[in-house]
DNA sequence: CTTCCACAGGAAGGTCTGGCGG
DNA sequence: CCGCCAGACCTTCCTGTGGAAG
């Protein structure tokens, strides 16, 4: 029986025209040819960098801009045509793209090791003193000889930055190499905490990405759309939809194409032969949820064991929750699932910053009077997704 | 006005894992 | 094998502080 019912699965999925054409494009990896609605950005970014085609060094450039803005995309299509551009004038140049945020790249240690694995240089994983890797550096970029520019992506979730302050400097030790960088954040206070020479140096020029209005990314959407979709199996106002629910979220172009990508996925899962706005909703409600239940899954134990205290105060109390409270319910988590002893307030103090920063809750500090200073902790998920996320949490620390 | 709570959050250092070269 | 290193994770100790209570 569950052979026939197979068969009939895949024969209906085979009778069925896909919606996708293809599903590439709207995925966060697509290039497209052209980057809409960050002319002013890139022209800018272009006056900066067009320096390289003199054979000069162009000035360090700091991007800001909320995620899904078009940073990243609109750095590396400027880099690649001046690449060409460069290549055209026999100008010797290279562009470096890093993402900092990457596992195994958001240390000194590891970005040097990548950078020196990118020219060919093999260097262990870890084991050597930084010092050495930074000299075997210095010495390799002095051979190639040449302009070099350094795409840093999500430069903020560094947790060091001493290489920084290395990699700012490195012109006083180069020869005939030039190196410029390009350190680009969503975090606009990231600069505010830096060592004032590092940030001096770091954005001798400033660009700042604005978010996209729903007009914007609904253009946007629609020339993917084109490519990625089947003609005619888009619904009425369903681009519309995506393109108002990511300006909500701060105009964020890749939740955008994330949520038309998962809707027509939806809609070709239960066998529908045209996307409509429901399917966009159900989109909204999913992402939502794996994104929640993605970080809370790959979150260690402990940390694990504070969201579950936030939650529980959460049901049990409605109002604003302290950081005392949450230290409590966590001790007495952690005798029930065994995880003796417990961590000192201190570090799940810094645990709950580290929530924060996943998204999960919001933090403000606040004063009561006589009762202290302390944190106002609140949820920053819905309800459906609150509901998943004690199930996840259960189902891990069982 | 002063007091004082309940923390925030900086600084320094300890411990452990995984990996290096010799 | 040794001694050393980076980095994750954690503790200890610490100084700082907004505002209700007295």
């Amino acid at each position: 029986m569950a052979q026939k019912t197979l068969n009939e699965l895949f024969d209906s999925f085979l009778s069925r025209e896909p919606l996708f054409i293809s599903k590439g494009a709207l995925q966060e990896t697509y290039t497209p040819e052209t980057v809409p609605h960050r002319e002013e950005q890139i022209k800018q970014l272009a006056s900066i960098l067009v320096h390289t085609l003199r054979g000069e060094k162009p000035s360090n450039v700091f991007i800001y801009g909320k995620t899904g803005t078009g940073k990243t995309l609109a750095s590396k299509f400027v880099c690649g045509e001046l690449q060409r551009r460069a290549a055209e004038r026999g100008i010797n140049l290279k562009t470096f793209y890093l993402n900092c945020k990457m596992e195994k790249t958001n240390t000194p240690y590891r970005i040097l090791a990548h950078f020196l694995t990118e020219l060919g240089e093999q260097v262990p994983m870890t084991g050597l003193p930084t010092e050495e890797i930074y000299k075997k550096f210095v010495k390799k970029m002095s051979e190639i000889n040449s302009i070099c520019i350094i795409i840093l992506d999500e430069i903020d979730s560094l947790t060091d930055t001493s290489t920084l302050y290395d990699l700012t400097r490195i012109n006083t030790q180069l020869k005939n190499t030039r190196v410029s960088i390009i350190g680009i954040s969503n975090n606009i206070s990231f600069t505010n905490n830096l060592d004032p020479r590092i940030k001096s140096s770091l954005s001798e020029e400033e660009l700042v990405f604005p978010p996209y209005n729903a007009i914007q990314l609904t253009e946007i959407l629609s020339r993917r759309a084109e490519i990625a979709l089947r003609y005619g199996t888009l619904g009425d106002g369903v681009i519309e939809r995506c393109a108002a629910l990511a300006a909500q979220e701060h105009g964020d172009a890749r939740r955008a194409l994330d949520l038309l990508r998962v809707a027509v996925e939806i809609a070709e899962r239960v066998g529908n032969d045209k996307t409509t706005i429901a399917h966009v909703d159900q989109a909204q409600k999913k992402l939502d949820i794996d994104r929640v239940v993605e970080v809370i899954k790959t979150q260690p134990r402990q940390s694990q064991l504070v969201m579950s205290s936030i939650l529980y105060l959460k049901e049990n109390n409605a109002e604003s929750i302290s950081t005392g409270e949450v230290y409590e319910i966590y001790t007495k988590l952690c005798k029930k699932y065994n995880l003796l002893p417990p961590l000192t307030p201190r570090r799940v103090s810094d645990l709950i910053s580290e929530l924060e920063m996943l998204g999960l809750i919001d933090t403000s500090v606040i004063s009561r009077g006589r009762y202290g200073r302390t944190r106002a902790i609140n949820l920053n998920i819905t309800d459906n997704v609150l509901t998943k996320s004690k199930e996840v949490l259960a189902c891990e620390l069982a």
